[in-house]
DNA sequence: CTAAGTCACCTTTTT
DNA sequence: GGTGACTTAG
């Protein structure tokens, strides 16, 4: 094979066979090549069958991407290989084995929406106060425990007060209700195949003998549960290869654990360690710009990237007044890099953010210069409701037991099933399938027109059961829609929004048809569990010439010539949250995410006021981060204040993270200020957790302490 | 039971 | 400025 391609560490990094490995790969440092070369030189240089090969990616597409590198390289078919992300590999081992636990390998898939209306539903089930046992935070208890591999009965025993305990009863009924449901949640995907593992010594050896080389890529956003199971998979065979760069982890809010990367050396007996300190990606002035912000952190490895490219343009200020004047100065930037570089497209253009909020305004903004854009995340198509109504009638055709999907379209259309009759049906439940308790109505005290019409919801699904057996998924979907009058039902009320649901429903029409010919003798419960994986990103096409519109989190792995990145403000990026120290290193590593995307240029953006939620603009600070960034690599003309816009007032010296004390209510934190002056309104989270809106004048605050 | 209108909370970041 | 939950009139 040849490998002249690579560096002396890469092809080091490619060639090192046997035993634990793992390549710290900073920004831009050929880390994917390293990847694609490695499975390659496996196969073809060791003879490993492709089958016998384990690769997780960080998304669906650039597993996609992986696969036809591979193949490129060594043109032998490659199709066996298992490659994707964490939670697809996950949710194949299952279709095959979750048997064991009781479950059917018809299961369905709840995202988030799907399992906190499961949620709910248990608590109120349990009569407990909706106010007081807020269903967000019993979801986000239960997912916390999970990715600590908590069961039920730990969490419950580890409670400090009442309420935790009651999250703890909710989470031991949540889970029995997803496994008679037949059904499983995200963490699922991860914890479940651990389990499997640790009940069957079958199973395990099994997955570790099918699994004889395991490639892991983003090592540095691996949560517990991630690193449970390839510690299992390859705790005999020891071939693990492992690539990451602990300063770009940006996942630990959500169970991501720096220190797998970190002590890598210590989980795995006799490893090996390559730094891939060269960039190929970027100029010099961005990398000292990205390096001279992450060295000031102090959590991390030693090393120090480095590159051969030129010096490259300094980094672009653009100072704005607000959030629309500053995305007319991103696009007007945009159009006069285009202009003086004839040969640039859109899509080398990236603008990024810290909240997907952010993105409507720019949005704005591109639409009205007529610039092609595409926006990544956000509302995401699968996440739209009457797309969600549809993908539950598949649901529940595919899985009987499905109650969440049953309760969501049981009346929709509108078939005049309201909550009474829906709680007599819940109430006959016991521990049969949702559909079961339908099929003999004798039992149910309702009106006639509502046992004709649940009669006939039952005869419909039942149907669709049997079609699903032997005709294609996209001929089924066409039918079922024709069936229920869907066209009809959106056209009929023929309101703009109607007929952007019905363009949905299409768009999902299409989309099933797409995978069908991708993926030959696709059945449904394929496209279901494909649907409830896939991600924004992983329906980008990169032929198109389209600019780019994403938070940085999706931006990782990603990268663009040039780089806007908005919205750099204290409060914002930095996020900050009253009372929680949030983790500024990883605001900071986060920061670098961006700044290394791009290779020619970066242009960071501030606006000193910004309104949230649509309500008044609220004054802001720059980021701190930029200050981080040595003088001498920013472009200072860059900064123009705007003439017209300097007689803004701002008379109060009150600012959000101020502590203030009042008479009555005692010391809090401003969290919000909403207005200028005087009239402005200040909320106020008081120490006793109590959250108050004051007039300013008369709320006769003193400050304790400036922020 | 439905549809239309009002209200509260929201925004970190995602598989 | 958008969504989902709750309210009220038919």
């Amino acid at each position: 094979m040849d490998l002249s391609n690579l560096n002396q560490k890469q092809r080091e990094a490619v060639t090192s066979i046997g035993g634990p490995m793992l390549v710290f790969a900073g920004a831009g440092s050929g880390k994917t090549r390293v990847l694609t070369y490695k499975i390659a030189y496996l196969i073809q240089e060791i003879g490993l069958d492709p089958k016998n090969i384990l690769a997780v990616t960080f998304t669906n597409k650039a597993a996609q991407e992986m696969k036809s590198r591979v193949h490129n390289l060594i043109n032998v078919p490659i199709d066996g290989i298992s490659i994707g992300t964490f939670h697809s590999i996950g949710a194949n081992i299952l279709r095959k084995e979750i048997k064991i636990l009781g479950y059917e390998n018809n299961f369905s898939i709840y995202d988030q929406t799907d399992s906190r209306s499961l949620i709910k539903t248990i608590i109120k089930d349990l009569d407990l106060d909706l106010k007081m046992y807020d269903p967000k935070t019993a979801q986000i208890r239960i997912s916390q425990a999970k990715n600590n591999m908590q069961s039920p009965d730990e969490l419950l025993s580890s409670s400090y007060n009442r309420i935790e305990e009651r999250y703890a009863e909710i989470y031991k009924i949540y889970v029995n209700r997803l496994n008679e449901n037949n059904s499983v949640d995200f963490d699922d995907l991860l914890v479940l195949p651990i389990k499997i593992f640790q009940e069957s010594e079958e199973k395990l050896i099994k997955y570790q003998d099918k699994f004889k080389y395991v490639l892991v890529d983003e090592y540095q956003d691996t949560n517990k549960p991630q690193f449970e199971l390839i510690y299992s998979l390859t705790k005999i065979h020891n071939d693990i290869f492992v690539v990451g760069d602990d300063d770009q982890s940006i996942y630990g809010w959500r169970g991501a654990d720096i220190s797998n990367i970190l002590n890598f050396n210590e989980a795995f007996d006799n490893s090996k360690v390559v730094k891939l300190e060269q960039n190929y990606r970027s100029t010099q002035n961005i990398l000292s710009a990205a390096w001279s912000v992450v060295s000031k952190n102090s959590q991390r490895s030693d090393k120090q990237l480095w590159t051969e490219n030129e010096k490259g343009d300094l980094i672009s200020i653009l100072e704005s007044f607000n959030e629309r004047n500053e995305s007319s100065k991103i696009l007007k930037n945009f159009l006069e890099v285009k202009k003086n570089n004839q040969d640039s497209k859109n899509s080398d253009f990236v603008v990024l953010y810290r909240t997907n909020a952010q993105s409507r305004v720019i949005e704005d903004e591109f639409r009205k210069a007529g610039i092609p854009y595409q926006i990544i995340g956000g509302v995401k198509f699968y996440d739209r409701k009457e797309v969600k109504d549809l993908i539950a009638y598949m649901r529940l055709i595919v899985n009987h037991n499905d109650s969440v999907s049953f309760d969501r379209i049981i009346n929709f259309p509108p078939r005049g099933i309201g909550k009474t009759t829906l709680n007599k049906i819940h109430s006959l439940l016991d521990d049969k399938k949702i559909l079961d308790v339908i099929s003999d109505l004798s039992l149910l005290d309702v009106g006639k027109k509502q046992k004709k019409s649940i009669n006939d919801f039952y005869n419909l699904i039942r149907l669709y059961s049997d079609k699903s057996k032997n005709q294609s998924p996209s001929l089924l979907i066409n039918d079922l829609i024709h069936d229920l009058g869907l066209k009809e039902y959106y056209m009929n009320q023929n309101t703009t929004e109607s007929n952007d649901r019905w363009l949905n429903i299409e768009e999902c029409i299409n989309s099933i048809a797409d995978y069908e010919l991708l993926n030959k003798d696709t059945r449904l419960s394929d496209y279901l569990q494909e649907v409830s994986l896939l991600t924004d990103i992983d329906s980008w096409n990169k032929q198109d010439d389209v600019l780019m519109m994403m938070t940085i989190h999706s931006a990782k792995g990603l990268e663009f010539p040039y780089v806007f990145v908005g919205g750099l403000e204290e409060g914002l990026f930095p996020i900050v949250r009253p009372f929680e120290d949030g983790d500024i290193e990883e605001e900071r590593r986060l920061f670098y995410v961006a700044l290394t995307r791009a290779h020619k240029k970066v242009f960071l953006s501030y606006a000193k006021s910004r309104r949230k939620f649509g309500g008044e603009p609220i004054k802001t600070a720059a980021s701190r981060f930029i200050n981080e960034i040595p003088k001498k690599l920013i472009n200072l003309d860059f900064i123009s204040f705007d003439e017209s816009h300097t007689n803004v007032q701002h008379n109060s010296n009150i600012s959000i993270g101020n502590i203030v004390e009042h008479k009555l209510f005692g010391k809090g934190k401003v969290v919000n200020i909403e207005g200028e002056g005087a009239n402005s309104k200040i909320t106020i989270l008081f120490f006793n957790n109590e959250r108050k809106k004051l007039i300013y004048k008369y709320a006769n605050l003193t400050i304790l302490k400036e922020s």
